[in-house]
DNA sequence: TTGTATGCGTTATCAC
DNA sequence: GTGATAACGCATACAA
């Protein structure tokens, strides 16, 4: 590897003469700095390493993302996806690297000499700042980053003292899924959700589950379903809630089976429209005509929302990641920490619920 | 910030033993090591610093994807997109941090203390690897990435002495484009095409700008519209070529107002589906019917070309993805450099082609 | 089994 | 405007 040392002394000059020429240009001559810059194209050096560069100044360069289990479920996921989207669309990653860190929910290497994981990379200096989406309200990585005073955005969840949070307000657009329904003239409803705990459950949910929800989200969703039971007067505690245990279309359908193994169900509310896309095609595996025989109402308003007709709730993802961006980076611009941002939900009718019976 | 110095002082050991206890647990009595854990937890230790065991080691611990452009580009368009999803398809970086390097096709910034483009940060140890996508072939980074000897693997474009590539038969593949139109019985065609030369041109494109144009597969896929021309008797030199300047569906939209202004046309062939789907909006701006009026050919199959309707040609994206990745996993394991890769494609009949006037 | 010493590539601080 | 020197956090050869 060409160095600057290697630089200084074909130039001629001192390595720190090399150093001023690349990143105080002022405090050289010009002619000075033309010709290190010129020994340096010669040698093919190719600038100041970065590593070096990170451990002198303690910032490495990039700026996190820290998503939900692996990569490969951050690019399926509609929601992650449009949070990246935003994120992006800021154009501060023009020139800037965008660093993705997966974070496996179970197990925290410590002592082995493995591949990172995004929690202990970012806690480990990999990145200067981190955005995290949706994590459950206990992960370990959220009260270390923040005792190591890593700048650090929160999209969706959880809720930290002293630490920004983007998203919106959850309970009151998850009281609304309901509400629709319930004008509707339903009352046997059934929920669907992606994950309660982190713990690889899936199934019907009993109310201590419900109470014990490490995710902040899905549980202020169930509250705002709960809510809107109440206020019609329909017995929540007779609603079968079934929890996929992940976020994809397989094991939202494993869900729906389960769900609609009640044959009584007239109407079925997603926490989220992956979900409620499961339930249709489940729907229609088992010649359930939609919404005739079942209204689903989804959330998120995700592009394939619209391409199925998903009656849904419409939440600004894009514009989450594109705020968290612009919040971090004035965070690392040593900028005063602003407040919570909580950003508005639109319920959207599509064709995906009708009258109980319509046909 | 919290050190293995600290740690040492506070356990009363040396910091090579806190060291051996976090990458070399055999070198210390579990006792020891317990103990070092234990204060390295009360202090709030996160593990040993990335930087500095890049510093070290010579190794940044991520793996780099440098993609045209900004992220902002990169997110956007369908095919970059899934060259993405098939990367982390791998399972390699389910933890394993995966980072984004833009790069602005103008402009190395040599001497500014500013944020590092994606070549820099490459060149510069921010990454142990990179995946490559569709550069051009002068592209000053391809060269010192080769010198510095940091493993690379290219996908698509452009094609360099002893460094992989993943790619397709491009002439014959568009060749097939061509020949389709013929055989429908069209023989004014026009072409439309993303970039022939990052330069910010866009417009007509003459003979002389198609032989210097920097783009391998844009230009191979030229010459494969040429010889299927040749090939059926169509005077090629007649076939007007429109360079869209850019990647996205408004600067194809402008690019396809140009080329559709020549009335004549009865076909336009596309080399992405981007720049088809912008022929289809201006066509529907002009009142055009496709295909009776117009019959339109798009390259890649991108999930929107489905969508569409759109006939094209399938390139397996996402298996370029995969697979670069597979074979820059191998060159950083030293494995020994395998061949250049071609995958297959496949011609896709769908609503946007018929026999002219056919209404 | 543990501690000491050295160097990885860079930048900041001096005194010149 | 320049050149020596120390320090950043860590891993390893070597000595104890």
């Amino acid at each position: 590897m060409v160095t600057m040392k290697d630089v200084a002394r074909a130039a001629g000059v001192s390595q720190a003469a090399v150093s001023y020429a690349y990143s105080r240009p002022e405090k050289l001559s010009e002619g000075q700095r033309r010709a290190i810059i010129e020994t340096a194209a010669r040698l093919g050096y190719a600038g100041p390493n970065s590593i070096g560069t990170s451990l002198r100044s303690g910032r490495s360069g990039a700026i996190g993302v820290m998503v939900m289990d692996t990569l490969e479920y951050a690019f399926t996921d509609p929601s992650t996806r449009s949070l990246l989207e935003g994120v992006v669309q800021t154009r501060r990653f023009d020139n800037l690297a965008l660093t993705l860190l997966p974070l496996p929910h179970r197990g925290v290497p410590v002592a082995v000499g493995e591949p990172l994981s995004g929690d202990q990379a970012a806690l480990r200096g990999l990145v200067d700042g981190v955005i995290v989406h949706s994590l459950p309200d206990d992960h370990p990585a959220l009260l270390t980053l923040q005792t190591r005073g890593i700048p650090m955005v929160i999209v969706d969840a959880p809720r930290l003292p002293n630490t920004p949070l983007v998203g919106i307000a959850d309970r009151a657009a998850a009281n609304e899924q309901v509400q629709h329904l319930i004008q509707l003239g339903h009352s046997r409803l059934g929920v669907i959700a992606e994950r309660l705990c982190p713990d690889g459950f899936s199934g019907i949910v009993d109310a201590k589950r419900r109470a014990g929800s490490t995710e902040r989200v899905v549980r202020e969703r169930i509250l705002g379903y709960q809510d809107a039971c109440q206020a019609a007067g329909v017995n929540f505690e007779r609603v079968p809630i079934v929890e996929a245990g992940g976020f994809s279309v397989e094991a939202g359908m494993r869900a729906a089976h389960t769900l609609l193994a009640d044959e009584d169900l007239t109407a079925v509310v997603a926490t989220s429209d992956t979900m409620a896309i499961s339930v249709l095609e489940v729907a229609a595996e088992l010649g359930l005509h939609v919404p005739e025989d079942l209204s689903v109402v989804g959330f998120d308003d995700a592009p394939e929302a619209q391409i199925r007709g998903l009656t849904t709730i419409r939440q600004p993802m894009v514009d989450k990641g594109r705020l968290a961006a612009e919040i971090l980076f004035a965070l690392l611009r040593d900028e005063p920490k602003p407040d919570d941002i909580s950003l508005p939900t639109e319920f959207v009718q599509r064709r995906t619920t009708s009258h109980p019976g319509s046909h």
